[in-house]
DNA sequence: TTGTTAATGCAACTTAGTTTTAATAAATTT
DNA sequence: AAATTTATTAAAACTAAGTTGCATTAACAA
């Protein structure tokens, strides 16, 4: 349904990305606000950051939920698509700006599509 | 650690996968061997035919664990590696077996990937 | 400043999957 | 064929991620 009303949970939250260039997992906003913020509500709050194209889900490996900034997406249009990265070493998740071509299938649509990839990050890797 | 004695429970597992050609979610399969299987034996069991080169498994959009047959993969070495097709409107999953090419990133080590899409299938797309 | 209602916190709940432990039953040995 | 070994199982309790219901709080428009 998207954001109404700028309050205090809304700003902690998109500071949290603004730090990080990373995805950030559910599981770990909730740690790391903690004593500010109600789980519920950054489940809400994330949610709707979503609907208005601010911030792009997806679940990792493990099936827990991450989210990262958008590019270039608005609230009618989510235009994002592109694979995430997870490193097996340092555990960081992150939007490959890359294209990957998917082939189209024969008498099927294809609507959406995830590509989760794991390995070693450029750090890890060296 | 794979599969040592020979058990009513995989046998009633695997005869769910020789009556099905497409993926099977772990929570459909506890439903349809609710009165014949504990779920934890189905974990289990699932967990040692994948070790054993008989089923892979893999998440679906929702988080859910899938499992469906493996083609010539064996205990030591899952060769397997497809994308996997959820159906919108009817709900099945199946393996398609289809290369897609993931390209090389660079400075990134890239060790598994998984790809998930969603659309309709042939049934459904008529 | 007040009234409306979006947003929040809290507790309880749901659901998928795991762990523990004692009982059961394959398979091996005698 | 009986005894023994130990893999496998069921049951119950648990964990962790995420959701729901509801009363309270606080944006913000009038």
């Amino acid at each position: 349904m998207g954001i109404i009303r700028k309050t205090a949970s809304i700003d902690l939250l998109l500071n949290e990305f603004e730090q990080e260039s990373n995805a950030i997992s559910a599981v770990d906003l909730i740690k790391r606000l903690d004593t500010q913020i109600n789980k519920t509500t950054i489940y809400r709050v994330l949610d709707k950051l979503e609907d208005d194209g601010v911030l792009h889900s997806f679940l990792g490996f493990d099936g827990v939920k991450w989210y990262a900034k958008c590019k270039g997406c608005t609230k009618s249009v989510h235009k994002d698509f592109h694979p995430h990265f997870q490193c097996l070493s340092c555990g960081t998740v992150d939007c490959l700006h890359i294209h990957v071509n998917i082939p189209e299938i024969p008498n099927r649509e294809v609507l959406f599509s995830q590509l989760l990839i794991q390995g070693k990050c450029e750090a890890c890797a060296a």
